[in-house]
DNA sequence: ACCTCCGATGTCAGAAGCTGACATGACTCC
DNA sequence: GGAGTCATGTCAGCTTCTGACATCGGAGGT
């Protein structure tokens, strides 16, 4: 990190990566499977936390309620490297090819969201689409978060981001003229001006 | 596409497709940024078709069933082009980087929505949220079109699509116990068993 | 104490992707 | 006919990533 920082992500090479470590590049494909990967090492501890967040769920959680449980689990974690994470996001949205990782680590993700959902009974197409719909919730939350500078928590987010989903698809075919939801986002407004 | 099936993506070297168009490896990256850009040149114009397509749209139309009419829009250039989709489409899925190349695609569809519905006066993060859940109405549909064996439209599982996410958000906190929208998918069990 | 095995690391050579600099050749416009 | 422009070729070189083999040091058995 200290490294991407001084020099920028593409003009620092592998091998002056192993170099501050200690180590040899051979060694740092060792642990690496990629020179990107080395920025997306957590990703699997956060899936790990999400699938037994969704396994435990209460049963009669719905779906979308159980992924966004899951969703603001990971709060507290993200809470604890906020510092990290904002280090770490601008130099992603820079450049191209670390985007597209993170990007397949969320679809990855919610692939594992899918199957743990599975595990609950919910049907396939519904599964996956229901853990689409928790990475559209999360990637909005997290932008956020991140650029909140009142420092609400993740989960707070996520749970903003949860009714304003619900409020734009409840359109005509689904519901019509309900009462807005509880605790609705500030800015409700959706449709043209 | 033939030098990929007969021997595979990555057993196959730019310098081979080069010289099979009866070109320079020098010239290939001329038109290509990427070896994998070959296979995505198709996205700029996919991308302009539904961003005009939501920018056309009558005023009064929710964002969700804008966004939901641009992904309708594209199932005649999808349909010409069926028997390709179906030799690229498994290429794509057994090699990472080429779904990393596909996420990114997609998540820059994303951002181009979002940014005409914006024009439409959608307030941005509504509108960010409406452009991630089309994607992921997209994806779903787009996975059953491949496998559908019965051939229908791209746009008829668009609309299965998104009847299914408004099943899905139709929880506690929006709306409750409004009567199943007209024209429901056939599997329509959410919860668990 | 000694040996053996194993895991982590180093060394080396090389393929493939990708880029910058410059040359060539054809075609257009004056 | 000359100048400029555009597509392409040529070449050298860097970086990422891989396979094969060597080395070293520690753990465990005798």
């Amino acid at each position: 990190m200290s490294l991407f920082q001084e020099r920028g992500y593409d003009r620092t090479t592998v091998e002056e990566i192993a170099a501050r470590a200690g180590l040899t590049e051979r060694t740092f494909f060792r642990y690496f499977s990629d020179k990107r990967e080395v920025l997306f090492s957590g990703s699997k501890g956060l899936e790990a936390l999400m699938v037994s967040t969704i396994a435990d769920a209460p049963k009669a959680m719905a779906p979308i309620d159980v992924v966004a449980a899951a969703l603001e689990a990971t709060s507290p974690g993200f809470e604890e490297r906020r510092a990290h994470a904002c280090k770490r996001q601008p130099l992603i949205m820079a450049h191209a090819e670390l985007r597209e990782r993170e990007l397949i680590k969320l679809a990855s993700l919610a692939s594992a969201m899918a199957e743990s959902l599975r595990g609950r009974g919910v049907e396939k197409t519904v599964a996956h689409l229901v853990a689409e719909a928790g990475i559209a919730i999360f990637k909005s939350a997290f932008e956020r978060w991140i650029e909140d500078t009142k420092k609400h928590e993740l989960a707070h987010h996520v749970r903003v981001a949860l009714a304003e989903l619900r409020l734009i698809t409840a359109g005509a075919s689904a519901a019509s003229s309900t009462p807005p939801p509880t605790k609705a986002p500030r800015r409700s407004r959706l449709g043209p001006r």
